[in-house]
DNA sequence: TGCTTCAATGCAATCGTTTGTTATCATCAA
DNA sequence: TTGATGATAACAAACGATTGCATTGAAGCA
């Protein structure tokens, strides 16, 4: 039963804007140019259309007008999780990014879409941004597909990823220097008198390589020995044993340690507890991120700052810079070091 | 220049089913059911069909085909934020949801639609499941918007809101009973021998005023003096400053404080190490919402226990049901006493 | 052979809004 | 009086996919 256009009784509300037109006694064109506000129609019959549709509580369907204005007002979110899937949604990091996406998104009238995707598929992001559904996408990391993030943006402008910069790279990115960042917590934790270190984290993530590889040249430069390295996964419920387990076999041959992330470091801070290891007494420890929880823990947890709100204003401002035709350059932060007193005393 | 259709040059990819159409010698009627999988085209060929749009990386244009069947495929998420703009969408408690709202409905190939919303315009809700663009709603706490909620539930079928439930309420909820939930915590503290109880958090919240009420009650019934009301904000950047003038002005009365939140708890338990005052020595603490960085306070917070998977999973399951046409019934999840450190000893 | 039957495909209307082009009508100058 | 000039508003063609119905052709049967 497709043809059942008759059902334009003019009690019920006008739900389409021809039904409105007929109420007001003009054409649809009229109405769509009167509630859009173009300055064609006049200012009486403007306003007559106006207080109709509020009267009636009309409101346009955004499927047809998307469709014909090929502007949809929905900015993407996808976190690409290929490195680590059991890493949820839920973690801290991804959250306090989103938070400050949204904010800044709805204030310039866009709508957010969220999606969480395990790149199995190799077009899944130009599934994502040819779907029609998106004027821009907003990657929350790059996991490890760098080639699949380039190979979209030389034909897909409005795309900004947050993480790393590589000389020569196509996509737009926004992040802090991770290499750096990882160099300052290496030198911090030698400053403060540690000499046995150990990095805490997952080398399948880009961003904790570069982190952990910077800590090494911070041990290398002053000839210090090589940091340990301690693989842990990212999800919050796999790695608090993974954490205890290490400390275990380690604990005792370690002094000070960098946790790749706020999140590491809190669990990892929870692990030295049950232990009975002073902090930072016995170990020096130093997370990354700054997340706002971050200053709430005992001791306090001393950091590598990543600014997120400038970090998402960032993002936003260069994804609006390219939806204008721009060329917006890609970003790097410098990450600062906060000594709270998980390493000072 | 309306009329440009005569851009049907083979030589690039086909970006319309007509196109395509066109490159398989079918009609578009065809590739439409080809691509849909519907068995009414022949083997041959559908898989000729596919095989063409997979070589030629063709994807339908999504607002096209959901102006068309009025499906969208995408669940909105908002968060009303009445009663405490301030409050940031970062904020734990919010992201702990949204993260397994997101997982859930991705499982179930629904996309999300995130909005922070500041209710001052009457009608944000009708605007927002009126769009168009929605197949369904889910709320995020009923703020102080319970009227308009019910408004809209009482025509607009798939809506779900994390929430309290009242009797005879008109849209489906699903939350935990905050008010046993602040009498366990009440009855908690009293076992476990505080006497002079303090409540922090706000008011404006209804889920923290009924947390709040039966703290109260807790108090009454055994003829415990009502617990003193500190209010404070929700926000974290504003709340650590409130908190810490509370326990200048009132901390040497307090033995026992109840945070209407884990993040207001986790604040609380940094304030009250800065006072030197040793929890739970001197103070008994516990939180509400047990979210998962709880577990890794020092010292190990209690907390009542909220399971938000649950939770999330069951909000999913009422929204299909709707969408299938079913009433679904709202839920009251039990809250559960979780006796950590912060309160034994 | 002639007629039904059924599977596969084509045709064309439709979803509801936007917008280039055209038509109307009042005003005004010559 | 007449034609030019604007200001409004109507008309109709899109946007691109879906789907009820009509059509085609081949197979089946008497």
């Amino acid at each position: 039963m497709e043809s059942t256009k008759a059902m334009s009784r003019s009690s019920s509300r006008p739900r389409t804007i021809v039904e409105l037109a007929r109420l007001a006694g003009v054409s649809p064109g009229t109405v769509s140019r009167a509630l859009a506000g173009k300055s064609v129609v006049s200012a009486e019959t403007m306003a007559r259309i106006r207080a109709l549709a509020a009267e009636h509580d009309f409101r346009l369907n955004q499927m047809a007008s998307r469709l014909r204005t090929r502007r949809t007002g929905v900015i993407g979110v996808v976190v690409p999780l290929g490195h680590d899937r059991s890493q949820h949604l839920s973690d801290p990091f991804f959250m306090t990014m989103i938070g400050h996406l949204a904010d800044a998104l709805t204030e310039n009238g866009y709508d957010l879409m969220l999606s969480r995707v395990i790149p199995d598929a190799d077009d899944w992001l130009e599934r994502i941004v040819d779907s029609g559904m998106l004027d821009g996408v907003l990657l929350l990391g790059q996991s490890n597909q760098v080639a699949a993030i380039e190979r979209v943006a030389a034909r897909y402008r409005p795309l900004v990823a947050w993480g790393g910069y590589a000389r020569g790279q196509i996509h737009c990115s926004v992040g802090t220097d991770n290499f750096e960042g990882g160099m300052l917590a290496g030198e911090h934790l030698l400053l403060a008198g540690a000499s046995r270190l150990a990095f805490l984290g997952s080398l399948q993530a880009p961003e904790l390589r570069a982190r952990y590889d910077g800590f090494c040249a911070a041990a290398a430069s002053i000839g210090a020995p090589p940091p340990l390295l301690l693989e842990t996964h990212l999800a919050t419920d796999l790695m608090g044993a993974e954490i205890a387990a290490h400390l275990g076999r380690h604990g005792s041959a370690i002094d000070g340690i960098f946790a790749g992330s706020d999140v590491i470091a809190m669990t990892t801070l929870r692990a030295l507890a049950d232990r009975g290891m002073a902090v930072p007494g016995a170990v020096k420890l130093i997370g990354y991120d700054d997340l706002p929880i971050a200053v709430q823990t005992v001791p306090r947890l001393s950091t590598i700052h990543q600014d997120f709100a400038q970090g998402a204003r960032a993002m936003v401002d260069r994804l609006f810079a390219a939806l204008d035709g721009k060329q917006p350059q890609s970003l790097q932060l410098p990450p600062r070091l906060v000594a709270r007193d998980s390493t000072g005393g």
